[in-house]
DNA sequence: ATATTTTTTAAATGAATTTTACATAATAGT
DNA sequence: ACTATTATGTAAAATTCATTTAAAAAATAT
């Protein structure tokens, strides 16, 4: 590989589409084609961005228009230097004596997170849990269509949820390829797990989000985040018990 | 205050109810009584704990004897170092060039997570989510029993669900108290999740599964663990998007 | 105008977490 | 019984992440 070029300055971002660059991101060459490497993005940090747009969303909701980081951490209980920090990872959103003016940012971080589009989806398992996750009405505002269910039990194959048809699981591949689908959600029993994840790997899904109780492997392009209430609840029951401080009479 | 003592070298566990120590721990005397305060375990590591549980769990189902630290590791995805230094903040569990016997971790990590024992769990909301945790199978085998269930409407009090008659939520400072429940289940819409999220703290509620998609505050003796799908899958479409490597042909 | 507020950035520090490396102990094979 | 192998437990090193500090710049309020 030839190397090209890093970028040492911060490029303000363009218009809609293109792709915004910053300090630390690589330009290389490979052959007769030019790569973008975008800079490191700490995981912890990616994991905030979202919350910090449902907090945006909401004020900008009940007619805020600007917010500092002050306020802003009090409300998520984070401190104004992190979200400063979090923040000038992908640009300069705020305004010096002022504060973040709530639509801009919001707007921002919608480019950020990719949200500025649909995102199809498809539901694997239309069982209670997977019938509960097609009828749940907070996916649509914010960009997520499911656009398809699948069952591996044939005597649900055919039959309608909140006007889904469930297909077959032997039409995957067609139907994610030709609805261009990147995003599944998982609601199959644990047993099920692991073969129906290697099957979305296999056709192409990039990111899963996994309500089984399980912990599947999957090459590191493919995300996976887990929803576990079980493994929730037992990471706060550890705190429960110990936090019982021994109290011992000396008298 | 008068400092009175701390642990240098691990005393192994006794038998059933009692405190386990460990190196780092501290006994101080404050008045007429002693008190024990456990030496800090990282979040992190509290978090992966669960996981490693509940793979121990499917191990010994399917009749697993030993693991070692390597296998543990490629099941979860995580170092066979990091497995062996997460346990280590609890005791010494593995024998030395065989690896963990599987039944006697489980057993230890269930003390450590305080599994062996029931915990009530109060549902706040009984909506068509509400419905489905009530319904849901998973939290009676790990010990967690549903006992009662509240909800501000009053068309919804009275009413029965999964054996569960609903009650209105001016009954819940008694029923937890009477019942001794520490682990709550929020269940409601997110413009009430603050408000009920209050008089759960109030209560003496401890523990507070939050499925409302906000970021509840609460003191910092109650713990709180956010389950959010949108924030999830938005954390997944950033990488999603951040991804597309573009490519310039330069032919 | 001037003082105040608050963001941005970089650098330094500090804390938390992960990895490395190795002494030690158990096991299995000969 | 001896040797080679395996695998734990942990101290120390390395890394990653979070926080603090300081300084410059921009906006607002007085």
């Amino acid at each position: 590989m030839l190397f090209w070029s890093i970028i040492h300055s911060f490029m303000p971002s363009g218009g809609g589409g293109d792709v915004t660059m910053q300090k630390g991101d690589m330009i290389y060459q490979n052959g007769d084609t030019a790569h973008i490497h975008l800079a490191h993005i700490p995981e912890v940090v990616v994991s905030r961005i979202p919350q910090y747009f449902r907090t945006l969303n909401d004020l900008f909701q009940s007619g805020e228009t600007v917010i500092n980081s002050q306020s802003l951490g009090k409300i998520l209980q984070i401190t104004p230097a992190q979200i400063r920090k979090d923040l000038s990872y992908f640009g300069k959103f705020g305004k010096q004596g002022k504060g973040y003016n709530v639509e801009y940012l919001l707007d921002a971080l919608r480019g950020v997170l990719g949200l500025d589009r649909e995102w199809k989806v498809a539901v694997i398992g239309v069982g209670r849990l997977g019938r509960a996750i097609i009828g749940y009405p907070g996916f649509g505002p914010d960009g997520f269509k499911i656009v398809a269910s699948f069952d591996e039990d044939p005597r649900q194959v055919g039959q309608s949820f909140g006007g889904l048809i469930v297909r077959p699981m032997s039409e995957l591949a067609n139907v994610v390829s030709k609805e261009n689908i990147k995003i599944a959600i998982v609601a199959v029993p644990a047993s099920q797990a692991n073969k129906v994840v290697n099957m979305l790997v296999e056709v192409g899904i990039k990111a899963i989000l996994n309500y089984a109780p399980t912990s599947p492997i999957t090459p590191k392009n493919v995300r996976v985040r887990n929803i576990d209430p079980i493994v929730s609840l037992q990471a706060m029951t550890f705190y429960l018990q110990s936090e019982k401080e021994v109290e011992i009479s000396l008298v």
